[in-house]
DNA sequence: GTCTATAGAGTGATAGAC
DNA sequence: GTCTATCACTCTATAGAC
């Protein structure tokens, strides 16, 4: 967690802290519209005030800056970035973990496009604000994934071919493409936004080609 | 004397449009680094002038406004941006176009990550400079290479499995990723960023899985 | 706890000297 | 063609009334 939220309640302050509660959850999900469209610069305090529809001292109020509410926002996100590929081993069945993993990856960018799409434009400026998200810790907890992947593969359950850390790169572009690109993909399928179906789909034939593509499918 | 004045001044113009041609470079190209680093509204004249070295009424001469040098920048984008993929039918080796379109789109990366990353940018918050861009006709040019890909289908060379709109998102997917994503891919791999070799892997790893995972490798 | 009013910093854009 | 000086505006952030 980036940035942590003042919890500390005296007995007066327990009474209101459901309105308190209430409008930080107000604030922030009206932020991450605001920041997932127009970017952290382009965000204006005043625009997440009117659509949380408060004003907007309010929000100074409950977050001491922007960068504090921004830092909330992606905080909230990478929480729910937080990890179904943590307790895999080499014991596992690759196809079932596989499977598993990349569904849960499009069900996340079909429930939270804009998560993914802050966390992709952090990303893609620079990642100055995730300085502490992509430490030794990350390279450690990515390296363990790497290493059970090459097990799969010297047990014979994996093409050698296959490099580990790319085909983790190539689940995470391919589902979440489905909510950063989601626009580019409406204007292709020239629908106003891609559909429940379009996401069953593209599940099925990312199963299919990267299980297959593996080889841990006839 | 008209004769004269008119040579003196042709030759003046054009010593004076090299000039012109050189500092609109100067400035395009650095606009470029900042705009992909800060997004449209966090870019400033003010640094892109810096960065370019020139006085920022310069840019205000050379482009109308802040808008205009960002439509400049991007429509240089969507020229390079431009089709590999236009010429393929139905008669082509599957998996020959698939192996060179690849390679050609990690190159793009590899080479232009920057026209890559202002391209995501501006489609993951909402596209609306590109509004001419993704029209009837990017439908049209894209329903072009699915009926390809589904002749391929229907002659055998490709699982019928393979969702043909899916797997073109796949291709642009996994090889932008290594443009868009270099910050967490060095992250993961522990390095200051993406190196050539890295690239090869990718592109090995790409091709082997994608051309296997439609059958078109044995 | 809430909100109005405003200070203070920074931005895009332009006029006009060179 | 180039660049300094400046305007008009918008934004974050805060002080202080309620």
């Amino acid at each position: 967690m980036l940035f942590k939220i003042d919890s500390h309640q005296s007995q007066k302050a327990r009474r209101v802290g459901r309105i308190r509660k209430q409008n930080e959850t107000l604030i922030l999900r009206a932020a991450e519209e605001e920041f997932a469209e127009k970017g952290f610069a382009g965000a204006s305090i005043n625009a997440i005030a009117h659509r949380a529809g408060l004003p907007k001292a309010n929000i100074h109020y409950y977050f001491k800056n922007k960068m504090g509410l921004y830092i909330a926002v992606l905080s909230n996100i990478i929480d729910l970035w937080d990890e179904p590929l943590s307790s895999i081993s080499g014991d596992d069945d690759p196809a079932e973990v596989l499977t598993i993993y990349i569904r849960q990856k499009i069900a996340f960018s079909q429930e939270y496009p804009l998560a993914s799409r802050i966390f992709a434009s952090e990303i893609i400026s620079g990642a100055h604000n995730m300085k502490d998200y992509f430490s030794e810790d990350y390279h450690r907890w990515f390296s363990g994934r790497v290493a059970v992947f090459q097990q799969w593969i010297d047990q014979g359950k994996l093409d050698a071919k296959v490099a580990p850390a790319h085909l983790l790169f190539m689940i995470w572009s391919t589902t979440q493409h489905y909510a950063d690109f989601s626009i580019q993909i409406a204007a292709a399928l020239n629908k106003p936004s891609p559909d429940v179906e379009d996401f069953a789909i593209a599940e099925e034939t990312l199963i299919h080609i990267i299980l297959k593509g593996c080889g841990v499918l006839a």
